[in-house]
DNA sequence: CCCTCACTAAAACGATCGCTCTATTCAGAG
DNA sequence: CTCTGAATAGAGCGATCGTTTTAGTGAGGG
């Protein structure tokens, strides 16, 4: 068994995700390496291959799970920091711009590059992403329902704002400035209140 | 053989530029070969190396070049096609909706999916990529300039309309649908709309 | 004619890819 | 104790990566 209570730290196939996750929010899937995963989760290429029978995609399937879990908790944070719905999206988009920043503008949308890079095969991948969009889009909606938003216009409004905040992170990373990320903040509020006249 | 007078088609080098342009979109940067890319233009390895010394990413930049440039013509023609801005808008999105589903959900941004997998590098690629977005976003502005918007909302907006639809288009891939395409078009005229109260 | 040189063609290089295979270690069940 | 099986360790597989190297082709100027 992979480990109990007593005093072990992480367990060897937890930091394989972990690893994994954040190389291919960084690299991509093509451009991350299973050697290259084994590393940085201080594992060994037979404990990786242990752990996922079914290789590189489905270490990648793991990772971005894990990576959609702990960006929704973000996202929900973000969005229950402010009562106000147009000020909520806005302190998202403040949230990735801080964390965009912090990471020298590396650490971007967890789902994106992987989900790109695996259009065009049949991969289980773009399922996992397609799950993550819309997990994060009901969040959002979730929200302004909560808001008293009609249903129609609460769901047109996050499929807007999740898309948006995906576009302005990509261009805020090319461009190494968290202006884009500001920006569409901004106007995506404006947006939301262009609702509750 | 590469042609002669009479009849030729495209240079080795222009074949080259275009093949390799198209992959980079399907593909991305990294899981994109010089021998998928010389096959798939029916140049030789020899060929490929011969006008582009600098290899790979000698052959991206100038790809990625010229699917901007081919973009930017399709993006100036749709803002042009609708006097009003707000419809001109909506109409951009129409249009990466039907090319989205024309091509089977697989020809995307040309440059997002290569952007994001050499941010970590310090390679040219992300400076072509950075102007790409520039310039959309400037012929974006450009139009609502035309129509009277001040400068600074026409900015702010036009980063708006940039990044929204970059985020739609790869949802939209995700989920194989024009859907979010749609939906973003929609809101982002009522966003457009807001301002010419 | 020959020579040049842009261009094409293909073999081969070392490195790395994802993955398989065989040992080895080690805690717990009998 | 022996035996078992999960977990670790790493050598090695064929394939492909980007690139270099060498040879060959053919049109144009002297």
């Amino acid at each position: 068994m992979s480990g109990y209570g007593g005093g072990m730290q992480t367990s060897t196939r937890d930091r394989i995700v972990v690893a994994a996750a954040r190389l291919l929010q960084r690299q991509g899937y093509v451009g991350t390496g299973i050697k290259q995963i084994a590393q940085e989760a201080q594992a060994t290429l037979g404990s990786v291959y242990h752990f996922f029978p079914g290789g590189k995609e489905a270490v990648a399937v793991a990772a971005i799970r894990h990576s959609t879990e702990e960006f929704s908790a973000l996202l929900g944070k973000a969005l229950d920091s402010e009562d106000d719905p147009a000020e909520a999206v806005s302190a998202c988009a403040r949230q990735l711009a801080d964390e965009l920043r912090e990471s020298g503008w590396t650490d971007g949308c967890p789902v994106t590059a992987a989900a790109l890079e695996t259009l065009g095969s049949d991969s289980e991948i773009q399922q996992v992403c397609a799950d993550a969009l819309r997990g994060w889009e009901r969040l959002v909606a979730d929200k302004l329902l909560r808001c008293g938003f009609p249903a129609e216009s609460a769901r047109e409004l996050a499929t807007t704002v999740v898309c948006a905040l995906e576009g302005a992170e990509v261009t805020a990373q090319v461009n190494r400035s968290e202006e884009p990320l500001l920006v569409a903040g901004r106007q995506l509020a404006r947006l939301v209140r262009s609702y509750e006249i």
